[in-house]
RNA sequence: AGGCGCGUAGCUCAGUGGUAGAGCGCUACCUUGACACGGUAGAGGUCAGGGGUUCGAUACCCCUCGUGCCUACCA
């Protein structure tokens, strides 16, 4: 006797390595070699190297294995590409923690070692989640694992920028970006999150040159004042106009600002009149290029986020935050503050620290995107790309009308270093060399110096080995002409000068996973896998993430490959905690799902993944309802107990596969079987259809619930009750053709099938046990073009209806199930009556009778209590036990439903306008359920009188 | 401020222009030969509120309330 038999209960732990190893060894994942077929292909969305595995990875790979799974069922060539990727900020930071604990930073190491550092982790901790996917039971192919600093992948990204730059669409500039003072670096407007925060509206006197008045303004960020260049009214503010052209002395510095007039200041908000720091706010900024001449930009605040030296001596080296409080302090002191009030206002933060975001006026790299941004909206628009649900559409088109430039360089070390060089001996148009406009900081005085211009260094006799090896910033101005190209450059192409610095930032991780679904497939090479398996079928992600990549992707799949870089978009929702909040570590609500493995098991977990994925909504994790299809599992596991305990006792035949005899049994003519074995045929047919057709449609959870339903309610709560019927008759006819139990293999064998792909280890699990030579149900077909027998269901829904009603009697009766009862029940049509004799058996067994008569005759006995059903009337004599109170009082309650369907019914069809407008068909099925309901109500009065009487 | 979504059983959620559903929980009875991680039978819903369209609305339209998210340059 083997394992199976003698546990009752199901174990995972025991069989999910042993499988996962067990397809990794027979090369499951791997597409199949037959070119004829049809492919699928998805791109894992590639989660951070740094990562590990969350509630949104388990449910986005739960979702793409699922569709993997099943499109290999299908005959598909699959193709499902794992990976990862560098994501540069992240991974630095935590390297860079690293290195803190050793009182060591990056700029001590040096470029090289620290990318060296950085490798050395990535190769140490950089498997984790990967490793993770695989505990879920991924069916990646692994061997075609990539990661966007692959020297692959990094081909792909500089044949990008080279192009893009020589086609003049990304360039250099310098303005406001969002500046994060902890990472040090620029971040596009996508990586900065607003938050709406509790801030206070400071108010604030500015008198004018002349001591005559004062002008105030209202601000959250009195620090600022330090670089206002000028005070802004709206032209049509009555107050103010004649204030146009005045001069301000802003306090604290000596500097005099005019008040200048821009169209966007509102007039009710605040005071009216507006300070503008061109240097700190994008506003500002906006007013500042728009007047004539340009009002000039003065920045006090520096990369670390505190005031420089152009904020004045009093206030150099301060925090923002601190010099906020000393700048208000002064003013107040000078009696410059009108008043304070509290403001509420949403400010940016880093999306990886979240610190908060300062504008600073830098020059960066971008990514002109109106064009590229255009075409990405057509292809939504002729859905040459399918986004599901098509509700994000509109997010994705809003979001792409209203695109800025993509800002793509990042000042830190870890990822492409971007592939252009500046050449400090060449002269510009005006006659100055270009080695004025940059600007080098070395890492330690050199020759008495330490930063400059690099001419100035130059000139001070350091070297341009020296200064290359030494400088700790590079800065370029936008004059100085980029040099580009596929391979590095060591001689300047217009002067000849071999003193070549290269630009010192390195891409957007974003950059490069714009890239993903050509890049990991060999392009720019044209590679057999970029030939067959590109566009991909499908990019499954969560909306979070719409504007990141799909967006981006599509733009580059265009561009680079002159098509979408997949067919379909397929959005899931967010998984929030039971009470609906965002998991994060910082609330500490985090779920980790390796622990719902653990506990629940692999199967268990998915399932509940696919379940609650129902399209555009989202998800709050409830642990109860994974534990839920932990029993379900349960049950799937005793259902083949007894499947192989039938066996055992009725197959006198050597056990043969399942494969054989689910075959042979699609030769058997439908006509021989029974009833019972026709039906359920028909209900897998029912459900094979409605779990292709939610994963057709992405309609995880419709999909899993059909196998749910079908497997528990229908093959356990009734076909396995009835093939115990059937296994007796069928041992004792004499025939020995074992119809039924082949049937029960055949039935369990497609639904094995059918929930292969949400639950692989344990369906691979009890496969095998009917099998040990057979191929991996993972190989097999996906059940499909099953028959459908609407006579079998219709009458074994009727034997149903019988039985249920038997039991009702008992139930409300409240008599014990081991009690055997004597049923009468009078038929009142002759199909009512062929149907229940036919399945006499079946309904004495399943009803628990002791006898059973079916007969249109019949005589209601005395104290019997009854259920009327369309066409019969069932009678369960009771004499003794019976209690006539509860009697009458159940049918009294019966009466009642009755009485409320058959006034409900009435008054439809008692409306004329109903008749006349409702379709035929709706009116005539309204007319049978009234004649049904009218004859049920007479029986259920006659019965009642009947017990009063009794009672009498 | 705009845009999007959601409000259905005690809880978590499906769903549909024509009889309101699931899982968990609850009640009663049952150690019946696959399964107590189980079986059988029950209880429980003005489908947020108000208006409109319709023969008929939980579903379609409008408004209100509640709630969540995204976008925005009100300093």
């Amino acid at each position: 006797m083997d394992e199976q038999l003698k546990s009752k209960a199901y174990d995972p732990k025991a069989i999910e390595e042993k499988w996962y190893s067990f397809w990794l060894e027979n090369d499951c994942f791997k597409p199949s070699e037959d070119t004829s077929s049809p492919v699928f292909s998805i791109v894992i969305p590639p989660p951070n190297v740094t990562g590990s595995l969350h509630m949104g990875h388990a449910l986005n790979a739960t979702l793409q294995d699922i569709l993997a799974r099943y499109k290999r069922m299908r005959g598909y060539r699959v193709l499902w590409l794992p990976g990862t990727d560098h994501a540069g900020i992240a991974t630095q930071n935590v390297v860079e923690k690293q290195l803190a604990l050793e009182n060591l930073n990056r700029h001590i190491l040096g470029r090289d070692a620290f990318i060296e550092r950085v490798w050395m982790w990535k190769k140490q901790y950089g498997g984790h989640i990967i490793h993770q996917l695989k505990k879920l039971g991924a069916s990646c192919d692994w061997s075609r694992e990539r990661f966007t600093l692959d020297e692959g992948l990094s081909r792909a990204v500089r044949e990008v920028f080279v192009s893009l730059f020589e086609e003049g669409l990304i360039y250099r500039s310098q303005r406001l970006i969002n500046w994060c003072p902890r990472c040090f670096t620029a971040l596009s407007d996508l990586e900065v999150e607003h938050e709406e925060i509790q801030g206070k509206l400071t108010y604030m006197r500015y008198p004018f040159e002349d001591s005559s008045s004062f002008i105030v303004v209202a601000t959250t960020r009195p620090e600022t004042m330090l670089g206002d260049t000028a005070v802004a009214i709206n032209p049509k503010d009555g107050r103010y106009v004649s204030h146009i052209g005045k001069m301000i002395k802003l306090p604290l510095t000596g500097r005099t600002i005019p008040v200048i007039a821009d169209q966007q200041v509102d007039p009710a908000f605040g005071t009216g009149a507006v300070k503008v720091t061109p240097s700190h706010d994008f506003n500002d900024e906006a007013i500042a290029k728009r007047q004539n001449p340009v009002l000039p930009f003065i920045s006090v605040i520096g990369q670390d986020g505190k005031m420089n030296i152009n904020a004045g001596r009093r206030y150099t080296g301060l925090d923002r935050y601190e010099c906020r409080k000393l700048v208000v302090a002064d003013l107040k002191d000078k009696n410059l503050i009108e008043k304070e009030e509290s403001h509420k206002h949403s400010i940016g933060h880093c999306y990886r620290c979240k610190t908060v975001i300062e504008p600073l006026s830098t020059v960066q790299w971008y990514v002109k995107v109106d064009t590229l941004a255009s075409n990405a909206i057509n292809v939504v628009k002729n859905e040459q790309v399918r986004i599901i649900p098509d509700g994000w559409k509109n997010n994705y088109f809003a979001w792409m009308q209203d695109i800025k430039d993509w800002c793509i360089s990042r000042q830190i070390w870890w990822g492409h270093q971007i592939p252009a060089w500046y050449c400090p001996d060449c002269t510009l148009e005006g006659g100055t060399s270009q080695g004025e406009n940059i600007y080098v900081a070395l890492t330690h005085k050199i020759n008495g110096i330490r930063e400059g211009r690099y001419k100035e260094l130059a000139s001070c006799g350091i070297s341009h080995k020296e200064i290359i090896s030494n400088a700790k910033n590079i800065r370029v101005g936008t004059s100085v002409r980029p040099i580009t190209g596929m391979v590095d450059p060591t001689v300047c192409p217009t002067c000849g000068s071999v003193n070549l610095l290269r630009d010192q930032d390195v891409l957007d991780t974003w950059f490069s996973s714009a890239l993903w679904p050509f890049s990991t497939l060999g392009w720019p090479d044209h590679t057999d896998d970029l030939k067959a398996f590109y566009p991909t079928s499908v990019l499954v992600t969560g909306f979070d993430i719409l504007f990141f990549w799909v967006a981006r992707m599509v733009m580059m799949g265009i561009k680079f490959m002159k098509d979408v870089p997949f067919r379909d978009v397929y959005i899931h929702a967010l998984i929030r905690d039971e009470k609906g909040q965002k998991m994060s570590k910082s609330k500490g609500n985090v779920i980790d799902p390796l622990l719902m493995i653990d506990k629940y098991g692999a199967d268990a977990f998915r399932f509940s993944l696919a379940a609650f994925a129902a399209q555009g909504r989202d998800i709050r994790f409830s642990e109860e309802r994974v534990e839920g299809y932990r029993y379900f599992i349960n049950k799937l596991w005793n259902a083949s107990r007894y499947i192989r305990i039938s066996i055992d006792k009725y197959s006198t035949r050597q056990i043969e596969t399942i494969e054989d005899i689910m075959s042979e049994f699609e030769g058997v003519d439908s006509v021989s079987l029974k009833l019972p074995e026709r039906w359920v045929l028909s209900r897998l047919a029912q459900a094979a259809g409605n779990t292709s057709k939610g994963l057709e449609e992405y309609r995880f959870n419709d999909a899993a619930s059909a196998i749910y339903q079908f497997i528990w309610h229908e093959l356990c709560d009734w076909y396995i009750e009835f093939s115990k019927t059937s296994f007796e008759q069928e041992a004792s006819d004499g025939k020995n053709q074992k119809l039924a139990l082949k049937c029960l293999l055949y039935v369990f064998g497609h639904a094995l099938k059918l929930l292969h792909p949400f639950m692989p280890f344990i369906t691979e699990e009890l496969w095998g046990m009917y099998c040990q030579t057979c191929k991996t149900i993972s190989k097999t077909n996906f059940p499909d073009q099953l028959i459908v027998d609407i006579e079998a269901e219709d009458r074994i829904q009727y034997v149903i209806d019988c039985i249920s009603g038997i039991r009702s009697i008992r139930g409300e009766l409240n008599i014990s199930p081991s009690k055997p009862l004597n049923a009468m029940i009078r038929t009142s049509s002759h199909a009512a009556n062929s149907n229940l004799t036919k399945n006499y058996d079946y309904i004495k067994n399943l009803a628990r009778l002791e006898t059973l008569e079916i007969s249109d005759v019949i005589e209601k006995p005395r104290g019997a209590a009854a259920s009327v059903k369309t066409g019969m009337e069932i009678y369960i004599p009771l004499s003794g036990l019976f209690n006539v109170k509860t009697e009458l009082e159940r049918l009294e309650k019966e009466l009642k439903k009755t009485n409320e369907a058959i006034n409900q019914t009435n008054k439809k069809l008692l409306n004329e306008d109903f008749v006349i407008n409702a379709p035929k068909t709706v009116v005539e099925k309204e007319k049978e359920r009234y004649e049904e309901y009218i004859a049920k109500r007479d029986k259920i009065m006659t019965n009642i009188n009947n017990m009063k009487e009794l009672e009498t």
